[in-house]
Formats: structure tokens, sequence, C-alpha cells
DNA sequence: TCTGGGGTCCTAGGACCC
DNA sequence: TCTGGGGTCCTAGGACCC
């Protein structure tokens, strides 16, 4: 049977979220700032019309944001994460086979549904939005990315009033030239470039350019793609998502940071949330590295450096973990900078099924130990709330942690931060 | 004063081996 | 003086995504 995807896609979606819960940003320019507030990461269709970019740096807004009171928000990740679980539990209900892509998008396989899809997909769209008040555009097409393409089509033609289908349609040629080569899944800035200097602007050049020349100059992936335009799936739907094979976990500083305990503070919890990660996904890693930064945008003295170790064993022992990365870091600090950045990479990541026991390990009981121990704090956390029980190398007081200035509450995880309806 | 964080895949080139 | 050929593994870097 022909394949047919669906992308189900949040429209502004950290944006929606903060819409559900206060009524009074409906219809006003909005945007949500990275972490540290520091770039835009979501805007409202209002804030797009006043040209805020992708990515502006928030800092240079002022006067926008003043002149057309604009509302701001920090990221608010326990929030959007919720919002996001909630949307994609709703579209469970409507297929077997889904894949969660991102946070606020998923591929869902429409194969075997008989009744007018794109009736089917109007369905999808307003439970979605009764059920979460998060609206959606939705794109159905032979290939995933032709149905990516197929949301942006419904997303930005309001004609379509939020869905769009390439299956049996006979524009096919016409659509795909109105749309400029970059909004293609997987062509980005350099490509674009590439391929606008040797004649192709479009979506229909590129679907109809010259294979040979197009795997040698964009890779495989890029004569993927144009298959894809084709009609010719080559993407798969992934249900199941494949365990990480690398963890990172970076913050910038809410302020420079010069001094080597607070560098290790900072280090410790990160090393803390990536060991959780590890652990959450049933796994270990053989190689930690640390790496440090200054702050680029300044004119000021530069450094930044990584350093690796090899662990014997795989490990997601945050104790451990913590104490190697700390001598790393000892080994890659140097004094008298203004340190912007600290993080941790996990890498040569191992599942546990597949981690054998060393076969003289004399500290079998040891290794037992720390497993109950991290389980026991994983279970309480859960419980409890994150960092109920953290270490006390992560610090106390955290005066370097990141800004976030603007941000909302955590209106569905949190008993006291729930909405209260006067009457 | 102020510029994010976390991933994936592919390729070229060097090291090393027979 | 001559400067093989093929294979594998690893790494760094480049491209992309949200």
């Amino acid at each position: 049977m022909k394949k047919i995807f669906a992308l189900v896609d949040c429209n502004n979606f950290y944006v929606s979220c903060e819409r559900v819960f206060n009524p009074s940003l409906l219809n006003k320019p909005v945007i949500v700032l990275s972490n540290n507030d520091g770039n835009v990461v979501a805007r409202s269709n209002e804030a797009k019309k006043m040209g805020i970019p992708f990515g502006a740096p928030y800092f240079k807004l002022n006067e926008l944001i003043k002149k057309h009171g604009i509302r701001v928000f920090s990221s608010n990740y326990t929030l959007y994460g919720d919002m996001s679980r909630r949307v994609m539990d709703t579209l469970e209900r409507f297929t077997p086979e889904m894949e969660i892509y991102s946070i606020d998008e998923a591929f869902l396989s429409l194969k075997g549904i008989d009744h007018d899809l794109t009736k089917y997909a109007i369905d999808i769209k307003s439970q979605i939005k009764q059920w979460t008040g998060i609206p959606v555009s939705i794109g159905i097409a032979p290939t995933k990315t032709l149905a990516k393409l197929a949301s942006t089509i419904a997303k930005n033609d309001r004609s379509f009033k939020g869905v769009f289908s390439f299956i049996n349609h006979t524009q096919i040629n016409s659509l795909l030239d109105r749309i400029d080569v970059k909004e293609v899944w997987g062509i980005g800035e350099k490509y674009s470039k590439k391929l606008n200097k040797n004649g192709i602007y479009t979506a229909l050049h590129l679907r109809d350019a010259d294979d040979k020349w197009l795997s040698r100059e964009l890779t495989i992936m890029g004569l993927r793609t144009a298959m894809e335009l084709r009609g010719i799936s080559c993407f798969k739907l992934e249900e199941i998502p494949p365990p990480k094979k690398g963890i990172v976990c970076s913050r910038s500083f809410g302020r420079p940071v010069e001094n080597l305990d607070e560098l290790k503070e900072a280090l410790a919890s990160h090393v803390s949330r990536g060991c959780k990660k590890l652990r959450d996904q049933k796994s270990a890693a053989l190689i930690i590295t640390v790496f440090l930064s200054t702050n680029r945008f300044k004119e000021e003295p530069q450094y930044s450096n990584n350093g690796t170790y090899h662990l014997t064993d795989p490990s997601s022992y945050t104790p451990a973990l913590i104490y190697q990365s700390c001598k790393i870091l000892e080994k890659i600090y140097r004094g008298g900078y203004r340190y912007k950045k600290i993080g941790i990479a996990f890498s040569e990541i191992i599942e546990e099924a597949d981690i054998q026991n060393p076969l003289f390990a004399l500290n079998q009981d040891n290794k037992e130990r720390s497993r109950t121990l991290m389980h026991t704090i994983d279970t309480i956390n859960k419980a409890m709330g994150k960092n109920t029980l953290h270490f006390a190398s992560e610090g106390i007081k955290k005066t370097w942690k990141m800004k976030r200035s603007f941000l909302s509450k955590r209106y569905t995880t949190h008993w006291q931060e729930i909405p209260v309806i006067k009457g």
C-alpha cells in the first residue's frame, strides 16, 4: 500500500502555550526568548509581521518592544514540555503509527485511513484545539519532505484553514514552483546559496535537478531530498526514538564567571543533568568532554578549550562523573578570563543491556550500591520535583545561573501555580 | 548590561595494516 | 632509485534540523 504521511506542526508553539493560560495575549505581538533571555525563539504572527526575525538578540529589540507594546516571555520549558505531551497524547488517539519529531511536530502515518484524508486532518486539528488550546497546521503527502511543505502551505495560506494535502493534487508543479528552495526540509543557508548559483531557485527546480550533480554537491542527503520531492519516500517513520549517541548539557551564565570554584559548581550541575539523561535512556557513557569558553561577542581576551577523559567502564554514576569532569576542568582552566559558558558532552554511549561486567570486577558490590543510590535519587526527584535532592558540589547560591526575567508560571505541572478562576 | 541549547548525518583525510 | 594498492578505523569539520 502507498505511504501517506501527515505532518502536524504546532503554530508558533511557545507563544501558543503562553496564550492558552493568558488570553490577554491573543491578537497581540508576543515573543519568547531563548535560555538566558538571549535571542527570540518564538514569535506570534503579529510579531513576525513587525519584522522581528527568528534569532534576533533580545537586547537589540528594546525600542521596538516599547513602541509596539510587544509582550515578552522567558522560555518556560516545564510548561512547553507538558503542553507538548498533551498534544502528542491527543494525536496518538488518531493513529497507531506516529513519530514525535520535535517538541512541536509529529509525523503520522495515515496509511489505511479510508475516509477523506483532508476531512480527517481537520478533525484532528479541531480536537487538538479543543483539548489543549494549541492551534496546529497539518500537511499530507506521500513523503515526509512533501508533508513538511504541505504544512507550510497550510499555515501560510489562510484559505486552506490549516490543512493541505498533496495527495492526488493536480497543480503540484505550479505549487512547488512557488516555493523558495530554502523552504525545503534539508536545504539550509549554505545549500540554498549553492543551488541558487546553479540556477536552482524553487522546490520544483530542485525536484528536477540532475541526480549526479546533487549527490556530488549536496551529498546523498540532497539527492534523497530531491527524490522525496518526486514522491519517492526515502525517510521512514521513526516510531521509537533511537537512544542518543551523544548527550550535551551546557548553559551560558547570567553574568561572567572567573572563579574556578564557581565554574565547578556549574559544571557539576550540568554533569548531574547529563547523567540523569543517560540513566533515563538506560545507558552509560565511556567518554566525557568538558568545554568552556569566554564571550565571543565581547572585545576582551578570549579563551576556549576542551578536554576529554576516557572512562575504563561505562558509567552514569553522577558523583564519579562529577569528580572526573572537575579534574578535566582543572587541566583546561586558565585564570584571568571572564567565562561565559561551560558544558559537558558524553559520547561513546553504551546501552545498559550491552554492558558486560568486567571479568575480574572487584567492586561489584560498589556498583550495585551506586546503582541503587542513583535510582533512589531519581525516584525521589520524580515524586517531589526536580532538584529536591542534588549534589553539594552543584552549589547552593548559584549566582551564575541563567537569566529568566520574564518567566510565566508552570500552570500545568505545579499545584501552587495552577490557574485560578475567580467567580 | 544584554547574542541559546541540543541533536543528526555525511565526507575527507590521516593513520595504520597487510 | 623506487614512491603499490586496498582495506579499515578514527576524527574533525561541515551541513542540516528544531
